[in-house]
DNA sequence: GTAAAATGTCTCAAATGTGTGACATTTTGG
DNA sequence: CCAAAATGTCACACATTTGAGACATTTTAC
């Protein structure tokens, strides 16, 4: 049997990070279930909300954490973190988008925006070695490159939705925009 | 005394744009004024959105005409069509999301995607003979480049909004990661 | 200063969204 | 097939959002 929490979870994850305030109603449309059964899972919409984030913060740091291991060399961790970050997809740009809102006050002392920092730490890490080394352009900027990084995510999932592209070839593509665009 | 109506549109983008199902009072209270006030301009929040779309056709296009007329010269084209993109800020990207909705059924029938492609007319078209003389890397496509040129725009709004960047230097970074992002 | 225009305040009805109970139906696993 | 679990359907109370009328207050233009 498929799990159906998960499935909600998932679509909600689509829907808010189109919609941060569409209804219940439409995150059940997606997960093909009813609203009722939605609130069998979830107590209410911070529940819900909160379930994401937990879910999209646990898969994140896992794939960046896997992909930052597969390589001692910062050039290479580089590439591979960045294929991770697409492989995240819309859980990727989801969360860099409710870390950026405009009412949202960063503060390392929040315990939200701490748990962000977390699941970027490796890759942001990774960024100032490449930085300091100079193979980077200079002028360049950690939290630039980053907010670079989550904008090809978005390129990288549009062509998906739907361009003529293939998996491989919005890669490719994905890769070339971001390693040029940092100046590597 | 200082237009109600356009700064109320102005507030709806800025809000919308973060999002879109917020309560008219958020859009009010960014326009400075009382919702009561929002709905004698407004007969309802249809009308509101689609003055929005208006306002923003209407000014993406002329900043994007301006640009393309400073220039005979395709690469040169490119570069102040660019600029102007950054200019327009988040109502470049507001047009650009909104056409880009999940739910959204993009229909050249349809007239709001027909006029949304008409904004960026002289743009794809500019893009497309740069690309035909080879300017442009290979194995680029025009969507792709498109959009790549929106997430870069928001990539400038992101760092305007809370970056140490001035905006001299934001424009240059985001020339850079725009230009050689797409192998000029 | 004054009349007109614009906006705010208060109020309210309608519409929409939310969360849950009761019970029917379907699906699952043995 | 059968009992249990999961889900759907319907109904309901409640909260929030929406749109507008009536009237007071403020701002504008002359």
């Amino acid at each position: 049997m498929k799990d159906t929490e998960q499935s909600i979870i998932e679509a909600a994850i689509l829907i808010f990070n189109e919609d941060l305030s569409a209804p219940l109603e439409k995150v059940a449309d997606q997960a093909q279930v009813t609203r009722r059964t939605l609130h069998r899972y979830f107590k209410d919409r911070k529940e819900l909300m909160d379930k994401c984030q937990k879910e999209i913060r646990k898969a994140c740091a896992i794939a960046m954490s896997n992909a930052y291991n597969t390589s001692e060399n910062p050039r290479e961790r580089l590439e591979a973190m960045f294929y991770a970050g697409l492989d995240c997809g819309s859980k990727n740009t989801f969360l860099h988008k409710l870390h950026t809102l405009h009412d949202h006050k960063h503060q390392a002392a929040n315990e939200e925006c701490s748990e962000y920092d977390d699941t970027f730490e490796l890759w942001k890490g990774n960024l100032q070695v490449l930085l300091t080394k100079g193979v980077i352009n200079q002028g360049m900027t950690v939290d630039w490159i980053h907010n670079f990084f989550q904008s090809v995510v978005v390129v990288f999932i549009n062509s998906q939705q739907r361009g003529p592209l293939s998996r491989a070839e919005a890669r490719q593509l994905a890769w070339f925009s971001f390693s040029k665009g940092i100046g590597i």
